[in-house]
RNA sequence: GCGGGUGUAGCUCAGUGGUAGAGCGUCACGUUGCCAACGUGAAUGUCGAGGGUUCGAAUCCCUUCACCCGCUCCA
């Protein structure tokens, strides 16, 4: 992977890394109390109670999200890594529908996977696959025979379905002829278009197809604030490639992604790789390997945040089985060769990468009166990039204020606040997670300067007036790759 | 689905049969001179919902809903 793949890996090395707090020091439930407190993400339907699962995200979790969105998309579609020839990837992006053809999830094994009915015993409450159940023969565990030592039949239920996906109906007429499902993943959607970007894009292999996406499941459990919700959201990327190159693919991904993950500024200390075992590997896979984060709740162990796979050719060939689309590649550099492309796939959660920026940047200090919260967000992460503050409301800093308000609210999320204590207004943009705010004070009548307090540091500096927008503009882009 | 727990203001909670409360937060006015200062004032509740007992229910009883924790599940 030589030279050009090092260089990119040096210039992160050099990328800002949030302030340090350790993940066990870190409480889940101050998380969601500041997130909630600071507009980040929201219960959903909460005026009605809530509803188990699901989330909204307000106005700076979406912020906050279309960052981290937009910072994927730059780096896995517009300007892609560079690869081991030292050329630019291939990378085109795709918006396929939610609800696509019900056969599509037969073929790729979610019907069948997610549809298991399951029975349990009433005593020993085991739960067991119907279809693996050969009639009465589990003993139960806790209900001992009237026959000494003996056990009891296990006491089932009736079979009932897990519908892991969740169903709808297309059109006016709910019969089992218009069932349709909202996707569990993005991937089949790449996968579906696999021949019209071929058709219409003058792509070779090796290229990549990547998109974003909400997908839905109906888990059993939902836990853990955003970790595991019904509806999220999926960055996922299909990358096309000869059979023979594959593993070096998959080894270019898996280094290119966790190299991504560190670009957030997220602790290396936090993540790490874990490679599943054969026995875990899903029907699809061949090879794959997490990337995992240390969240405040599986500390001191790790919860995972993307999987790369090497999926073979399992997707094409289902889809090319059942349907009536060749799906082969026709291989101009390989004599014509008709082949099935091997797939490596990079899936991770956006909605994942959110609650890992609020854990990884929540940062607890102990205060004279009591705990100070901060989220310690990069600025190009932040959903506010600046507040600016008359130090008080009086002889002419609010004008000052008003007027470098107007210059930057054009080109940045900025806030102007001229109400309370300067401390409070400092605090509340901590919790908020904006890295920067301008102070106007006295001296600023005379020599057109400002101050900059730095969140993370509380250190403030003094810079002219003038330079304000050039000053945080330079900041912002400076974790770019 | 099973077991346990919890529902009172935006948040944290007090109130155990007799007029719905506090602190914090929010807002307004005053004050202000760099890290949640202070003063005065204001807004915000079908006490999760429905039913019952009672002269009277946030409080007692029944039902129900939602959320949290543990199990089951996590392709």
């Amino acid at each position: 992977m030589g030279v050009k793949r090092d260089t990119w890996r040096a210039r992160c090395s050099k990328m800002p890394v949030m302030t340090q707090t350790p993940p066990e020091s870190k409480s889940m439930d101050e998380i969601v109390a500041l997130a909630k407190r600071r507009g980040y993400v929201f219960a959903a339907s909460e005026i009605y109670g809530g509803i188990n699962g699901f989330w909204d995200y307000g106005p700076l979790g979406i912020q906050l999200k279309n960052n981290i969105r937009d910072h994927w998309w730059k780096h896995m579609v517009e300007c892609p890594p560079i690869g081991p020839d030292g050329q630019p990837l291939e990378l085109l992006g795709l918006d396929s529908s939610i609800i696509q053809h019900p056969k599509t999830w037969e073929a790729s094994g979610h019907v069948s996977g997610f549809n298991d009915p399951m029975v349990d015993c009433r005593f020993c409450k085991a739960r067991f696959r119907a279809d693996h159940l050969d009639e009465g023969e589990y003993t139960c565990l806790t209900k001992p025979s009237k026959m000494a030592g003996e056990f009891e039949k296990c006491d089932l239920t009736e079979p009932r379905s897990f519908n892991l996906m969740f169903e709808t109906h297309v059109g006016a007429i709910r019969d089992e002829d218009a069932k349709a499902y909202l996707r569990p993943e993005t991937a089949q959607g790449i996968f579906l278009n696999y021949k019209n970007v071929l058709d219409t894009m003058r792509v070779k292999l090796p290229f990549g197809v990547a998109q974003i996406g909400k997908a839905f499941r109906n888990e059993v459990t939902p836990r853990n604030f955003i970790f595991r919700s019904r509806e999220f959201e999926q960055m996922e990327m299909e990358w096309f490639c000869h059979p023979d190159e594959a593993p070096q693919w998959y080894e270019f991904w898996k280094s290119a992604r966790m190299d991504w993950w560190r670009s957030l500024g997220i602790a290396e200390s936090n993540l790490r790789f874990r490679d599943h075992d054969p026995d875990e590997l899903a029907h699809y896979s061949k090879m794959c390997v997490d990337i995992e984060y240390r969240y405040p709740f599986t500390t001191p162990n790790f919860g995972e945040l993307e999987g790369i796979a090497h999926r073979g050719c399992f997707d094409l060939g289902q889809h090319q089985e059942h349907g009536s689309a060749r799906m082969e590649y026709i291989d101009p550099t390989r004599n014509n060769d008709r082949y099935l492309p091997n797939v490596i796939e990079p899936a991770s959660g956006l909605t994942r990468a959110v609650l890992v920026l609020l854990c990884e940047a929540f940062t607890p200090t102990p205060d004279r009166k009591g705990t100070k919260y901060m989220l310690s967000l990069l600025p190009r992460f932040a959903p506010i990039k600046s507040g600016i503050f008359p130090l008080v409301n009086k002889d002419g800093m609010p004008e000052i204020a008003q007027k470098i308000y107007l210059d930057l609210r054009t080109k940045f999320t900025c806030q102007l606040d001229v109400k309370q204590s300067i401390g409070k207004r400092y605090a509340r943009m901590d919790e908020a997670g904006t890295p920067f705010c301008f102070t106007i004070d006295g001296d600023s009548l005379n020599d057109h300067s400002v101050t900059v307090r730095e969140r993370d540091t509380q250190k403030q500096q003094r810079i002219a007036m003038a330079k304000i927008a050039s000053f945080l503009d330079q900041k912002i882009n400076a974790s770019h790759i």
